[in-house]
DNA sequence: CCCAATTTGTACGTATGTATA
DNA sequence: TTATACATACGTACAAATTGG
């Protein structure tokens, strides 16, 4: 079977449609929340593209917290995670942002797609926690 | 001039080396908010390691929101924004997340390393905005 | 307004390293 | 131990956007 649903012609570029292609399958539950993506290899030949494009597109989507790749294993979508609720106290101040690679290390955040949010001198990973003023 | 301060063997990959030498010199301001850095095949030459090496490097401090880059210009290093101030009502919830790549357009994010926070049925870039309970 | 140089983005290839099962 | 799969790293080539003359 080939896929045919990238096209080298129009305004997007390849991994991109390949990105696209495989968010609405995670967002439709043809991948759920925890199961296995094909392997990359795989994929390249579905839909017949280099790996390095497959590549792209699993960066694309390991951004935005949708998949979990690690070495020797193949990626899989991203569980949702149970939001323990923080209260905020009146008068807490809250920024978030990217965290840097030691804070991913200290506070055992995952390398991609999951911001952190600071609050007075706390931080959480942002998949853990929810907030509410109080 | 041959940088050497990376190396082939121990345990840290050399792209993870290059992007920890090029944020120590962005914190320590040798690469100042605004600025743009040297080209990456410059860089590739410097480092002596292949582009591609260079651009996983960019690609961590792009993800970080470190650095900001476009097609045609050198990457530049991320300009501290001005952070508007927004209250939280009493018993508002909020959540932090990677904006998708619909969101990113509509709501004019940039494309890496700044999360979105939603609060309510309202949308905020991380970068402009920082919030206190009330 | 157009052109040329510069620079990043995309996409292909190959090979090897390393973690997992 | 072996096989699988993702990670790293080199190479090449061309596309597309920006800048400046």
């Amino acid at each position: 079977m080939v896929n045919i649903m990238v096209s080298r012609r129009p305004g997007s570029s390849l991994y991109e449609q390949v990105a696209a292609d495989i968010r609405t399958k995670i967002n439709s539950g043809e991948y759920a929340p925890g199961s296995r993506l094909p392997a990359e290899n795989y994929l390249a030949g579905q839909y017949d593209v280099g790996r390095d494009t497959i590549r792209d597109a699993m960066g694309d989507l390991r951004k935005e917290g949708l998949i979990v790749s690690r070495r020797g294993y193949p990626s899989t979508v991203r569980k949702l995670p149970e939001r323990e609720l923080v209260k905020l106290p009146k008068g807490a101040h809250l920024v978030a942002r990217m965290p840097t690679p030691d804070e991913c290390h200290e506070h055992n955040v995952p390398f991609d797609g999951v911001p952190v949010l600071l609050v007075g001198d706390r931080i959480y990973a942002a998949d853990r926690y929810e907030f509410v003023a109080e």
